[in-house]
DNA sequence: CCACAGATTCTCT
DNA sequence: GAGAATCTGTGGC
């Protein structure tokens, strides 16, 4: 269990409409779980992840958002644009990140994906992540756990091959990459799969200081897709990195 | 399972 | 020149 995992199955999902992404980064943090993240490349070939992690960066206030106080610079200029667009960024000299831009323009705030359930394209996810993952049991390739593909911001930009390309991209409808609407996101079908929602404090973010506290990450924990699993628990692998573990609510 | 160091380069001060 | 919304391998228990 613990997937949808068919490789070869073909994801139904159409585009959410722009006015979903219209509400305020903790509400759209929340409502995003659930979503499909559907990346298309060049050649017509189709990745396609279930969201089951996310932060919401909050405004100019917010201290751990790369708009606070106001402060906008070509990175981070995407953040000031319309609900519904992408904002791609690079960091630690060799990842990406990949963030749903929501409000109103002028108004920078941002959900930061931080990790998906592979549904869509595994194959290809694995070949993008090859060279990665010889420490979870020497498994690279072909053999890459499935949880570890799309577990983190920078693993499913790498799996999904998104990169500062795609910043700036219109999630409203389909092309490089757009997110669907879920399917089946009831409470008790997420209860069949021991999904249970959760807020946590944000990871990575210990420099914002009393931000840095806020629970603004929102978990489908339970899902071994996670990046961190909220509050401990039985956990397998990698799957659940201890630093930095935020308080449970 | 847990903790820590190293990688690697873009971005802004 | 410093720091970064991270990930991975290694080493200890």
């Amino acid at each position: 269990m613990g997937g949808l995992g068919g490789d070869t199955r073909r994801l139904q999902s159409r585009p959410l409409s722009r006015a979903f992404f219209e509400v305020d980064a903790a509400t759209l943090a929340e409502r995003l779980l659930g979503c499909v993240l559907v990346r298309e490349l060049a050649g017509g070939e189709r990745m396609a992840g279930r969201i089951v992690e996310t932060e919401a960066y909050v405004g100019v206030r917010d201290r751990a958002s790369h708009a606070f106080g106001g402060r906008r610079t070509a990175r981070n200029e995407s953040m000031y644009g319309r609900a519904g667009i992408a904002y791609v960024y690079f960091t630690y000299g060799m990842h990406h990140c990949f963030n749903v831009v929501c409000a109103s323009a002028g108004d920078p705030q941002a959900v930061l994906v931080r990790a998906l359930e592979p549904v869509e394209g595994l194959a290809r996810m694995r070949e993008h992540r090859a060279g990665a993952g010889a420490s979870d049991g020497g498994a690279r390739g072909p053999a890459m756990k499935e949880r570890m593909l799309c577990s983190g911001p920078a693993r499913l930009c790498e799996a999904m091959r998104i990169d500062r390309a795609m910043d700036g991209h219109d999630l409203n409808r389909a092309g490089a990459v757009w997110i669907g609407e879920p399917s089946g996101e009831e409470p008790a079908v997420r209860m069949e799969r021991g999904e249970r929602v959760r807020r946590a404090a944000r990871i990575g973010v210990d420099y914002a200081g009393a931000w840095a506290s806020r629970r603004l990450r929102w978990v489908l924990d339970g899902n071994p897709n996670v990046s961190r699993r909220v509050g401990g628990r039985p956990g397998r692998g990698r799957a659940g990195n201890p630093v930095g573990v935020g308080m449970v609510a």
